[in-house]
RNA sequence: GGUGCCAUAGCUCAGUCGGUAGAGCAACGGACUGAAAAUCCGUGUGUCCCUGGUUCAAUUCCAGGUGGCACCA
């Protein structure tokens, strides 16, 4: 039989923890999470982590398993998640990963471009220059160094401008030329379920579930966490907003109203993401039962 | 009961000296390869409260009605 990571996916909030619980019982095997935020220890209520209960039941992998302060990045997480992996696979033959973290998911099944790690010491002088600049001399800048991905890039994003002018300045070489969309193969079959509902349900759980992480103490977390309010991980829906009203620029009922609207916004992000691929097979979160009989039709199908 | 003010997008409101209207937020769509829950781009979705009057033409002016708010009783 071949391996088979089979990848449970949707927006946030619309189900995945629960089914990927049912879906790892029924084919007895662990979880990987695919979630750039719930990687990390140090957060929990503000990124829905399953509960200890849920986590002991079945075995999960890269859930706080990382700490805020060490850089992580997509590569890093499919490097990570490759090997663990391998590891998994030598005793079994399926595995479920599950996450909505769309990049995250694109580096696992189809590889990044074999890029150097960025050195955090040019990205902070060049987020210096570019607040002191502005941003004109550092596409000039690019312009020079790899006029190719000059001419496709976004040139009012910041962060891609940025990126390619690191790599350039890091080996001397054009980033463009790095970019050869590799798409490798794995060593394994993948099987992606997408998970979606009707809209305003989604949105419904949505505002519920943001409700319901103040009630377990989301404020507190928070505001334990103000001091290392600069560190990109806190970059995050639900921290950023509760940032704004310690420094006295929202109320706290702005700051809950404003998580849900931007956790609306970031389903929204990933189902844009996800339509345009074509290997998702869609269900709503209550089809339980459909879902495993598509998987064990997949499985005899790659059996054959 | 009387007087005044208000009624325009899902919400808060602007505006049209009469030629069927626009901001913010929300909503919706898109991009995306080492910061990705990040970052960036795009889209106005409307019985202008109702009925009548004046007018070539009314969301706009006038009258009445309805609803809301305030004050006076």
């Amino acid at each position: 039989m071949p391996k088979t990571l089979i990848i449970l996916l949707g927006p946030t909030g619309v189900g995945k923890t629960d089914l990927s619980i049912d879906i790892a019982s029924y084919f007895q095997t662990e979880i990987i999470s695919c979630d750039s935020r719930q990687i990390y220890r140090e957060m929990n209520i503000g990124t829905a982590v399953p509960d200890t209960k849920t986590l002991k039941t079945i075995p999960h992998h890269f859930i706080r398993s990382h700490s805020i302060h060490d850089y992580y990045n997509a590569s890093k997480f499919e490097t990570e998640a490759l090997e663990r992996l391998e590891q998994l696979f030598r005793q079994r033959d399926i595995v479920i990963m599950t996450g909505g973290s769309m990049l995250y998911i694109d580096a696992l099944c189809k590889g990044l471009d074999d890029l150097p790690n960025v050195d955090q010491q040019l990205r902070q002088s060049l987020m210096k220059r570019m607040e002191t600049e502005g941003i004109a001399n550092l596409l000039n800048e690019l312009r020079e160094l790899d006029p190719d991905y000059y001419k496709v890039v976004d040139l009012k994003n910041p962060k891609r401008i940025l990126h390619a002018l690191e790599i350039c300045l890091m080996t001397g070489r054009p980033f463009s030329s790095f970019r050869t969309n590799p798409s490798r193969k794995r060593p394994f079959k993948i099987l992606k379920i997408g998970l979606n509902c009707d809209r305003a349900v989604l949105y419904n759980r949505i505002n519920q579930r943001v409700d319901k992480m103040f009630e377990e103490g989301l404020e507190e977390e928070v505001i334990n966490l103000y001091p290392l309010r600069h560190l990109n991980s806190l970059n995050t829906v639900g921290y950023r907003e509760i940032f704004d009203h310690i420094d006295g620029t929202i109320t706290l009922d702005e700051a809950r109203e404003k998580i849900k609207a931007n956790s609306r916004k970031y389903a929204r992000k990933q189902l844009t993401w996800f339509r345009r691929d074509p290997e998702i097979t869609w269900f709503t979160p209550g089809m339980k039962d459909e879902i495993i009989a598509t998987i064990n039709q997949h499985l005899n199908q790659e059996g054959q």
